[in-house]
DNA sequence: TATAATATGAGAGTAATTCTCAATTTGGAG
DNA sequence: CTCCAAATTGAGAATTACTCTCATATTATA
């Protein structure tokens, strides 16, 4: 089965790689679509269809917000990267941080130590604050 | 604005309490309110609104498994114990681990050095392993 | 008891997601 | 370049998940 690349799944990228720290969730990337190309956007079927896909590939990551409903989508600059690793949203700014394997690793041993409980990286996000937003905070 | 007791909440407790190493979805709890009381089982209405209580008092835990589409609610041990702390949930026998607040303290001091991030102790929800599961698994 | 506050349940209403299938597009073979 | 099979899309129907409404029932208390 053979991939091929069009104009929806082309559109769709854009928006999500455009804005990076921004988690979407489906009625916002249709929304956008929307705005950016009129009747030339894909239809709500193929954003949902697509957006499955881009989750199962490992393109985009898919959570929910906090204590929030729904579902949002956002991008991870680790596709391909190899090995499983922790990512941490900031629920200020909207950052996913992508975690190293290194430091990915140092904590799940740390967490291990704690807790005797080995964490399965791929598949857990923990919320908080970046840097960043911290700073800006105390400010 | 008292709170009455009822058999509706005592159902459904007795069911979330009786097996606390389960994360049952709303179907699940529906289907097996019905499969212990029959016509008497609390209709689909109470079930969602006594459950979205039980979460808001923090007798409840909601997450999504893994990299699931559904809510799954669960009880947790650690209603009233005050200060924020992680959750661990085994992936292998479903337990929740409540990480007291001094693991969980130390644990989220180690992220933050790791990365300046703040986790949001209450908002987070590690999927993994057990100790007792991996155990298992070794054997 | 009487009664006022609280809670329930049936079913309608809404929102989110999936499914179906005919029509279109893509990439490659000739 | 042209043709074709495989892949993709989109409209709308279907399904599922969840919320809302309001008449009725239950609970605590006085």
């Amino acid at each position: 089965m053979a991939v091929y690349s069009t104009e929806q799944k082309r559109m769709l990228s854009d928006i999500l790689s455009e804005n990076r720290e921004n988690a979407y969730s489906i009625e916002e990337l249709i929304g956008e679509l929307r705005k950016r190309y009129g009747e030339g956007a894909p239809g709500q079927s193929t954003v949902y269809r697509l957006i499955t896909r881009l989750v199962e590939d490992g393109e985009v990551k898919r959570f929910v917000k906090g204590n929030g409903r729904k579902f949002v989508y956002q991008i991870v600059d680790c596709h391909g990267c190899g090995s499983a690793h922790l990512h941490l949203k900031c629920v200020g700014c909207g950052k996913l941080i992508h975690l190293d394997h290194t430091s990915s690793e140092e904590l799940v041993k740390k967490i291990e130590r704690v807790s005797d409980f080995s964490v399965m990286e791929a598949e857990t996000v923990l919320f908080g604050e970046c840097s960043d937003c911290k700073r800006e905070e105390r400010s």
